[in-house]
RNA sequence: GGCGCGGUCGCCAAGUGGUAAGGCAAAGGUCUGCAAAACCUUUAUCGGCGGUUCGAUCCCGCCCCGCGCCUCCA
């Protein structure tokens, strides 16, 4: 609210109440939509890691003008039209390893508490009726534009403010309960038959959820104003306190420089990039990378870069965990790994900036990597390193999951796909004996044979050899 | 026009009043039977102009450029 960075203090010690613009399920989303909402997960995979309990509600939007057009044009019930896409976000979402708000709420779902809303805002005479629908008069809240610093006043007489069908009694005055058209879906209520407007359905879940004060609310910049505007000068007016403590808004994934959005056809959907190869751990990564507050310019070479980093980061672990080091500890290793955490956990502290907090992975990365070339890593060091990348990970999430069977399931078929374990064993050890007989032809023609069913070798020093899978 | 975000190495991107993290990419090298992985080396004076200061990329002013919101939008 003070558009500066302050100290994050809940209402409640050791609580976090946030709730989450979720989308309008009219059509798939696009990563814009997602990289808030990969935001949005790192916030609260690192509220859990510093020991909050955290409520998150996101709502999902599924009835406006749009879905109404489009299932109506599709010829299925709002219901039937809706559930596709929920579904599909849902799928995204697991793909993308954003862990599952603690509600997730439909609006269609929750009119009536909405119109118990109006029906408040109603009584202490901040609404009028024309028409059969139902108008906030922002008139009567005099902190409106609070949030978005918007001048109201000033904004009145201009050329661009809303041509509008409705009536109403100011420009700026916005439905919170709309009368139907002939012909569409509508709900029967006390306050006259006709569907909610936006806003109401974030302010009257998020009370509903969470009480009358949540600690954080967060959302694209978009929708600063006047979405989340109207949500405040709606909850404000019927509760008489603070609607929300911090809000968080993210920047636009931007393409060529400008904002990703349906209305542009600039968009990318996730199961486009995916059928394009291109991982979900990738996509996360180059998401979660850029601190939220940033502009993202979204690019095939962004993603390769990504897609990069994550194996990197991959290759580590990896050695970590296979290669075989001298016997003990070295102090200055154990030190450092605990620095390294001390430093990914300053970045984040700092209003979620993601960029520093790698930067402190990345510099451990390299130095165990020194370390272990020059023989000076020792095999006591690996448990305190790999707590060092859990740490990472556990807000990150992009060590693991992208396994042959997720990506099947996500139409990426790998090209190791035809090859089991057990068979990549084999075939390793053939090569192995090979070698040992100094017969490197046979051992290439196997290393080659591996590499095109996507398995990748790595001999080390002592003779061993370890594989993955690109 | 109002409000907001931003302009740092080829690309992405931190950061601090005292001469600039990290990632990707590129080139050369080390290791390796060859690879892969890893490591090492090389690549910036921070949009422009003024000002404050012993000293500014970081503070102030002006200017230029990009993006967004002000209408549905993550």
């Amino acid at each position: 609210m003070s558009g500066e960075t302050e100290a994050f203090v809940p209402l409640t010690p050791g609580e976090v109440r946030s709730y989450t613009c979720g989308p309008t399920v009219y059509d798939f989303a696009h990563i814009g939509n997602f990289r808030t909402f990969v935001f949005q997960d790192v916030m609260r995979r690192y509220l859990k890691s510093k020991g909050f309990r955290v409520i998150q509600v996101m709502n999902l939007t599924d009835v406006d003008d749009r879905i109404i057009q489009k299932s109506a044009a599709a010829g299925v019930s709002i219901r039937e039209y809706t559930d596709k896409y929920i579904q599909a976000f849902l799928d995204d979402r697991r793909a993308l390893n954003l862990e599952p708000p603690e509600y997730i709420a439909r609006a269609t779902e929750h009119i009536d508490d909405m119109v118990k809303l109006i029906q408040r805002l109603t009584a202490k005479g901040f609404t009028y009726t024309s028409e059969g629908s139902t108008y906030y008069r922002i008139a009567k809240f005099p902190a409106y534009g609070k949030l978005s610093k918007i001048d109201v006043a000033g904004m009145q007489t201009g050329a661009r403010v809303d041509m509008d069908r409705y009536d109403k009694d100011n420009a700026r005055d916005f439905a919170l309960w709309k009368a139907p058209k002939p012909g569409e879906h509508f709900w029967e209520t006390p306050i006259g038959p006709g569907r909610p407007g936006w806003h109401i359905e974030c302010a009257a879940m998020a009370l509903m959820y969470l009480g009358d004060t949540l600690d954080i609310h967060s959302g694209g910049v978009d929708l600063t104003f006047p979405h989340h505007e109207n949500e405040i000068a709606e909850s404000e007016a019927a509760t008489g306190k603070q609607f929300v403590r911090y809000w968080l808004h993210a920047e636009h994934l931007l393409v060529d420089h400008e904002k990703m959005s349906k209305s542009m056809g600039n968009f990318a959907t996730l199961r486009e990039l995916f059928s394009h190869g291109h991982k979900p751990s990738s996509i996360r990564f180059l998401l979660a990378s850029v601190p939220y507050r940033r502009q993202l310019n979204f690019s095939p070479e962004g993603l390769q870069g990504a897609a990069s980093s994550v194996e990197r980061l991959r290759n580590f672990v990896l050695r970590l965990r296979t290669e075989k080091f001298p016997e003990g500890i070295s102090p200055t290793m154990a030190e450092r790994a605990a620095t390294a955490k001390d430093e990914f956990d300053r970045g984040l502290a700092d209003d979620l900036n993601t960029a520093q907090a790698l930067a402190a992975i990345f510099d451990l990365v390299r130095e165990a990597n020194t370390a272990m070339d020059r023989g000076e890593f020792r095999q006591g060091d690996a448990a305190a390193v790999l707590e060092a990348l859990e740490t990472f990970d556990a807000i990150f999430a992009v060590l693991r999951d992208d396994d042959a069977e997720k990506l099947r399931s996500l139409g990426i078929e790998p090209a190791s796909a035809s090859l089991s374990d057990a068979e990549v064993e084999t075939l390793v050890a053939d090569r192995q004996a090979a070698r040992k007989r100094r017969d490197f032809a046979e051992s290439d023609r196997l290393r080659d044979k591996l590499a095109e069913r996507g398995v990748i070798l790595e001999d080390s020093r002592d003779g061993g050899v370890r594989w993955k899978r690109k």
